[in-house]
DNA sequence: TCTCGTTGTCAACATCCGTTGACAACAGAT
DNA sequence: ATCTGTTGTCAACGGATGTTGACAACGAGA
């Protein structure tokens, strides 16, 4: 009985086609001005069609933000390098992946971008990094810390473009970075 | 002769309203959301009358999105509290004036807006920190990575309102950011 | 009082948006 | 070949948006 795979239908083709345009016109133009229309002309399809398979246009940014950081296992790792790893594992995913730019965009001006946002961050990154923070009791705010240096350092480089941050190399971005993150994760409370 | 003060017209007032409903509307909804017919009803005038005074949407947003960092002295500051004094000074400049979340709302999504944010990025960050930061060369690199941080905070307090970090009590968010621009500014290159 | 530039309103325009319902093309099972 | 559910197209709707031009009210200077 394997549940996950009920039928190889024709439409779930096309489904992933209209998925994936829709992935691009969220990450470059934002929720409002990624329009149906745009999408479904991208996709090659009539936009008539993105409304059968995806209800309404907030199904389907719904169903073209779905997530999924894929920390790597943090606890194997010597405590010294976590922050580097943390860094090194965040740069490669913000460049291959789209779908972080996208929300990113979205959640900016989009109360349900933001609202989805807030979940990836609370169901993958809090319960992992609190695991190998060694202070529990402040893991949620240690992972808030690192979310807001990553998000930022993001944001400078892939969204806004800021010259001296867009053009860092990669390796002094992850020299800078990593002991601001190690220090977050590992570091002494303060007072 | 004083050219800044020509005459006192009867629409400078409707102006100044009109710019401050714009200010509002900006900030809570971003670029696209902010209807010139909102900010119209807000300010208590016709829409039309936007058009005369500012041209355009994109006028109103220029007009409207106009900053002043306001970066106090930083020279006259001892060099080991650098840190703790620009965080300070963003934290009270990011929670008394919306016209900061507003910029970065729109820049997320809208060209103009980011192109605006880089703008004010260049002329009044980069040469006021990288004539204390003690080493020139790198200067602009480094106020990169301090805004990285501290836009990365803000977006993460003030926008997304993402839980642990927007209910951080706010001396303690002083003395976890601290350092790390303390480091960005006046640490060591890495290698 | 008359005049004229400034302020403001009103109605309308062209355009775009998300969304809908009716209908055609197609595929596989009978 | 015929039926049936899936996949897709087409044309249109109601509403919202930026923008425009014609016109009314106002206020100061002659």
């Amino acid at each position: 009985m394997n549940a996950t795979e009920p039928k190889p239908r024709r439409g779930d083709a096309t489904r992933a086609t209209i998925l994936a345009a829709a992935r691009e016109r969220f990450a470059s133009d934002g929720y409002e001005r990624a329009t149906i229309r745009a999408i479904a002309a991208d996709a090659g399809i009539d936009p008539a069609l993105v409304m059968r398979y995806f209800g309404n246009k907030e199904g389907l940014f719904a169903a073209a933000a779905e997530i999924d950081l894929r920390l790597p296992d943090l606890a194997a790792l010597p405590r010294k390098t976590l922050g580097a790893a943390v860094v090194e594992h965040f740069l490669s995913r913000w460049e291959d992946d789209e779908i972080l730019q996208g929300l990113l965009r979205v959640a900016a001006t989009n109360a349900q971008g933001a609202e989805r946002l807030r979940s990836v961050f609370a169901t993958q990154l809090v319960p992992r990094l609190t695991a190998v923070c060694g202070d529990p009791k402040s893991g949620a705010q240690r992972a808030g810390l690192v979310a807001s240096q990553l998000m930022g350092f993001a944001l400078c480089r892939y969204i806004l473009e800021l010259p001296p941050v867009a053009t860092l190399r990669r390796a002094d971005a992850v020299k800078w970075l990593a002991p601001t993150i190690q220090r977050y994760l590992t570091g002494d409370r303060p007072d």
